[in-house]
DNA sequence: TACATTAGCAAACAAATGTTCGGTTGAGAT
DNA sequence: ATCTCAACCGAACATTTGTTTGCTAATGTA
């Protein structure tokens, strides 16, 4: 009889299973929430108040966020899925042009933040050279960079030289001169002065994409 | 007076940039679309239909897609932004059960791909060990990988060794025989028998979290 | 001056969509 | 047999929200 109970409850939680693997394939596909009727169609429920209870389950179990009232406004809880915060990656650095301006935007990337940020604190830089291969960062990778000077000995930061962005280790010699060290042997240490030369974040992040 | 003509222009396309922006930012915080009154309320507009009127510019610009008639259904166009396919992050393995299991989904992390995929056809693993360096993959790192068992010589590949999932390059001998390479002087190669082994797939994209 | 264009407003409309209510069914418990 | 409960249906309801229409003001043009 327990394999009675449990078998009842496996098929509710089956079918909430079926719900949220929709949604989450569903936002996947289309970069919006479904209506409950989609949700119904998709899983074989014709009510319409049969998905809304089973939403509201899924709910108090804390797999989705749901606005109500709102349409549309479904949202899988960040404990289950990453939240995919659209950074802006600066492309070539135009000449005059503030670094963050529209202008050097090229377009927007998405990441998997664990925790709720402001969008506007990071920017995304297309690491170009293998100056950095000895910290794993391949040419062509793209670098998620936390907008701060607040950096500390052996970060690795983004720097502006010459209008061009540039991906190194931050370091301090013994005299506390700063010092940019790329990380691959053939390249030489370049001397970092802050008041000519500017530290536009730190690296947090990375993308790879090979295919 | 082409200045003025400039002048006019500017002016709404900087309205209508405006709009883009609090679209991308919306999207980002929310993970669904802002309707068009949160739109006007967040750019400053008073009116629905002079907000509908820039939406309808910036789609014919190509900048984003709306589903005619859904709600809150505006989509930033792939090419402005990327889009984020949630890809299921593999666990433990639990022994019995299979690989892609639901029980074995410890969540879903975004990947920014460039083309529409299906997301059945990827899944994400995070690399335990530093096997791979030399190839620049470190421990932590989530790895994104492409359901495929077509795997050529020299390709990045996951395989299931002994109920664990692990990620090397795939290589074969001078006499055909296939075996599994790790990128790091320190381990030696691992002989490959494709009868009582597994590949579940190609790498083909890499996350990187540091902070 | 008269006309065209653009950005904006307000109001009304219609469609999509979340929410609620009552009823039905089947399994398990009393 | 009777009761309870969970899952489901169908229909009605209430909002949200996209769309349309007509108007005004400002600007540049013929």
């Amino acid at each position: 009889m327990s394999q009675q109970v449990q078998k009842s409850r496996t098929k509710a939680s089956e079918t909430q299973a079926a719900i949220f693997r929709f949604i989450v394939r569903y936002i996947s596909e289309h970069a919006f929430s479904p209506s409950i009727r989609e949700i119904g169609r998709g899983v074989g429920i014709a009510s319409t108040s049969t998905v809304h209870h089973h939403l509201k389950k899924l709910e108090e179990e804390g797999l989705l966020e749901m606005r109500s009232g709102k349409r549309r406004a479904i949202r899988v809880t960040s404990h289950h899925t990453s939240v995919p915060v659209q950074v802006p990656l600066i492309g070539r650095v135009a000449a005059g042009k503030p670094v963050f301006a529209s202008e050097n935007i090229e377009k927007y990337v998405a990441f998997p933040f664990n925790r709720t940020t402001t969008p506007g604190d990071y920017f995304a830089l297309r690491v170009q050279g293998d100056s950095m291969i000895d910290a794993a960062i391949l040419d062509g990778d793209i670098v998620i960079v936390e907008k701060t000077t607040i950096v500390q000995d052996g970060d690795i930061v983004v720097a502006l030289l010459d209008d061009e962005a540039t991906v190194k280790t931050l370091k301090y010699d013994t005299s506390g001169r700063a010092y940019l060290h790329p990380e691959n042997s053939l390249y030489e240490d370049i001397p970092f002065d802050r008041e000519s030369s500017q530290i536009l974040g730190a690296v947090c992040g990375l993308i790879r994409k090979s295919f």
